[in-house]
DNA sequence: GTATAACTATTAGATTTCTAACTGTCAATA
DNA sequence: TATTGACAGTTAGAAATCTAATAGTTATAC
């Protein structure tokens, strides 16, 4: 079987993926969620100056539209954000993030400010920007 | 808030290896297992000479010791692998690949490389070089 | 040699995500 | 304008992972 462990990328974003995970839950465990509901009341903070949907977030995160409506429920229930029946459109919601959430984002954006320079840590300036520039380029395509 | 939205390798990272997990598993769907059940059957079955154990498993896959044994109840219950307790160490338990388990190996390894190819579509060899010594660094040192 | 600690795996119950089916609203078309 | 299809979100139930508590085995220390 000559073929076998012919995937070290597949493999490497899986494993990077993996340990990013944990360190960033761990990261802001205290703060009663994880890196996930984190990153997207972050996100909903900066966009919803442009009124943005609940399918707006599923795209974005490649969830489920069930998932972010289960998710939502929860930030909503907890009074970090609210969500509002636009008047053109009955179908939608808007979200925005109530002043709760935002003291939430302003405790934890610096324990993701460090899981980020755990990840680059070993790397050189220079080293930083080719990365980056290579990994906006597989996102896009992707 | 200067200080926002400052972590672009976390959020890349999130983001890749969400839609890698998608293709993935959307690759082996039809085989009945995910993506992580995939990749870690194959990694017993190049490991199992070296008799690994459960442990060995959460360890390389990030997981918790329950995850594994759940996830290994699930195959073995499907026929793709065993688990056999050795005579030197009564708490532990050997995991080999079963004749029906290889079979399903070979399956799935072209959607596998498949998605492998995928990522890596719009770089060039010497870009693709420069990525995986990146990557093993952070994976390294993280 | 016995008591204690460390190790490996399992169970129970909570959380998160998924799929599939559904409701209600809006858009297209005939 | 009435019907049909597309769209946005929700619900119910399944699957995968987690934490915490537990059982049994082995190693360590006194």
């Amino acid at each position: 079987m000559q073929s076998r462990k012919h995937t070290p990328f597949l493999d490497l974003f899986q494993i990077i993926g993996l340990k990013l995970k944990k360190r960033a839950d761990e990261s802001i465990k205290e703060l009663g969620l994880n890196a996930h509901q984190g990153k997207v009341i972050e996100y909903i903070y900066e966009n919803q100056s442009n009124h943005i949907i609940q399918k707006d977030l599923a795209d974005r995160f490649h969830l489920r539209g069930a998932s972010i409506t289960s998710m939502l429920q929860g930030l909503e229930q907890k009074g970090y954000i609210e969500r509002k029946i636009p008047a053109n459109n009955e179908r939608q919601k808007n979200i925005y993030v109530l002043p709760k959430g935002i003291e939430l984002i302003e405790n934890f954006q610096d324990s993701f400010q460090m899981v980020e320079e755990d990840i680059v840590q070993s790397l050189t300036d220079e080293e930083k920007q080719v990365l980056k520039k290579l990994l906006g380029k597989i996102n896009e395509r992707l």
